[in-house]
DNA sequence: GTGAAAGCGCTAACAT
DNA sequence: ATGTTAGCGCTTTCAC
């Protein structure tokens, strides 16, 4: 024997299902009696409601789905962990997808979703998606679908992102303050807003601070593999930056390596700062200054924000547009400045 | 109008739900004609299974249970990266939980995950769990269990583990053959197999060469936090110790820079050895010896057998109690030596 | 206050 | 080769 339904104990205690039903669920027209003698019945004999049934009624599970393109990885983690502490407290189970960064399997994963009828689904994008035809379907198919961080421009719907802009004028801003002209971009693909959004607060805070935009110091340059080439040809140059300003903790992390491997003294001939402050900033030598994305509340952001969807308790108007504060956390691989507080 | 079912393709095409439910599945005495052209309807017509149904009729998901302790953690989610890739190779949905090392977050974990009716639920413990009732209810609904890494000896079930007799024995060799003679051990919790499986390989490499086995360097400090109290203290006794081996990177890693914090020498006065070999040591200043626990590889193997008993399967007899192989990776953070190859 | 019956979407046994 | 019926576990009319 399994489980036990309603129907066995409807059976054992001389009532109609439906009256358990009732009973179960405290229905008010249900004497105190029968309420009673049903629940301990349950209680005793370990009833558990069959959710797959109460689902197919309904025609709704109370399951959100969540596609990530590295999980591997601190900023994805820890937007995963807040995704899964919102969702818990709210009673929504969590069905995860890891597309790898490859598109095709992130158009599976979507699949894999919409067939397990997911009633809301978040997604990072992954880098090598540029056809959305696959997001479309979920709005298609009626299911509620936010992005966060890795954002999609081409589907009108909410969004959850950190104020990559500001993040990445502060901490270029932080860098040329602390005495660095040659600030080198290592930044990700045109296509993705993060990246672009990020290219601009530094275009932005070279401007500001009459400093030139030198094309050759802006790369592609998202993952350790490509740092272990780039870094060390940019280093070759004639003029080598005095400063690198990374996209993720990882290739700053590994920036720091190369330099001083090259003989560089970080901060004092290179300044490096990263992005999200995982907590590699802490073991790289010297610690490293990031600027902290803040992936758990993102992911509490998101739920939230779903579920509101889901519910049908979201009252702004249109889509909306979250938009998470970023913090800059000096440590030591930037130089000391009176000007930054 | 939401998903097209079944019934609606028999309505339109003047069939019987049964006729196109077999047409779907390629059912031999299904003709032909009546075959492509239910395909052909349910494709032009987005028609998608609802698993829900399905699974209630058959009184079983295709879904998995992870229980973690810790998300935002590189061997948890390479794990979890293994779980997930091999689960979605062979058609199975994972549902994961976070107990976030509390026990009463990982009783709710399991409760959730049984009212889900999960076929399978892979589990490594929280460090506070104590008691194991909530494991044994799991066996109690039929619903298969295996253990991975932090398993629960407790409970008689099948368990993935690494064997970290060997993995921890081999490194503090490695120790010991590049001249350390003052070894310190900084485990978890003695309740915790793994850590109490390599104390042992510990205290057997040390008698093995000779070695006294000095408690006062045996302590039990797993978390970052720990790390940055019990390090400098015993960096300020009489006789420091010229070696750490470290339950896992992370406080390999800040032993590291505490070490050099005081003004010693990494490796040349205190060699550090951590476990798990996950990015960090490829960030910490000096890049940190580690031992490889092969999460992604554990992860792959404990679905495997989990889902060879979900499908009956598994021949081998009784328990299965499956070990990886450990590695040691051998980088900067400890001396060099002929005798290692 | 309780029961009987229908139906969520699907499939399997039993017709025809 | 196809249709009919029943039922997975639950809830919700509609009766009584």
């Amino acid at each position: 024997m399994g489980q036990i339904t309603l129907k066995d104990i409807a059976k054992a205690l001389n009532l109609a299902p439906s009256t358990v039903s009732r009973a179960m669920r405290n229905h008010p027209a249900i004497s105190k009696e029968t309420r009673t003698l049903v629940q301990d019945y349950a209680k005793e004999h370990k009833y558990k409601p069959n959710l797959l049934a109460l689902q197919l009624r309904t025609n709704k599970n109370n399951t959100i789905g969540v596609i990530v393109p590295e999980i591997v990885h601190y900023f994805f983690s820890s937007v995963l962990d807040g995704i899964q502490q919102e969702a818990e407290k709210e009673g929504y189970n969590l069905l995860i997808a890891h597309s790898n960064e490859d598109y095709k399997r992130e158009v599976r994963s979507v699949e894999t979703l919409l067939e397990a009828r997911v009633c809301g689904i978040l997604v990072s994008q992954s880098k090598t998606t540029e056809k959305f035809n696959h997001f479309q379907e979920i709005l298609d198919n009626k299911v509620h679908l936010i992005f966060f961080d890795r954002i999609c421009t081409g589907i009108n719907t909410d969004k959850v992102v950190v104020d990559d802009y500001v993040g990445s004028f502060n901490a270029v801003e932080h860098l040329i303050e602390t005495g660095c002209t040659r600030i080198a971009f290592l930044g990700s693909t045109p296509q993705m807003p993060i990246s672009n959004n990020r290219r601009m607060g530094y275009e932005d805070a070279l401007l500001k601070h009459k400093l030139p935009v030198d094309k050759d110091l802006m790369k592609i340059c998202d993952t350790v593999e490509m740092a272990k080439e780039v870094i060390p040809q940019m280093l070759k140059e004639e003029v080598v930056p005095d400063a690198f300003f990374c996209i993720n903790d990882e290739v700053g992390a590994i920036c720091i390596q190369i330099a001083k491997s090259f003989g560089y003294d970080v901060p004092g001939d290179i300044s490096v700062c990263g992005f999200t402050n995982s907590f590699l900033t802490e073991v790289t030598y010297p610690r490293m200054t990031s600027v902290d994305q803040h992936g758990f509340k993102m992911g509490k952001e998101a739920v939230r924000l779903l579920i509101n969807r889901i519910e049908g308790k979201e009252e702004r108007e249109g889509m909306v547009n979250s938009l998470i504060k970023t913090e800059l956390v000096v440590k030591e691989s930037t130089k000391c400045t009176r000007l930054h507080k």
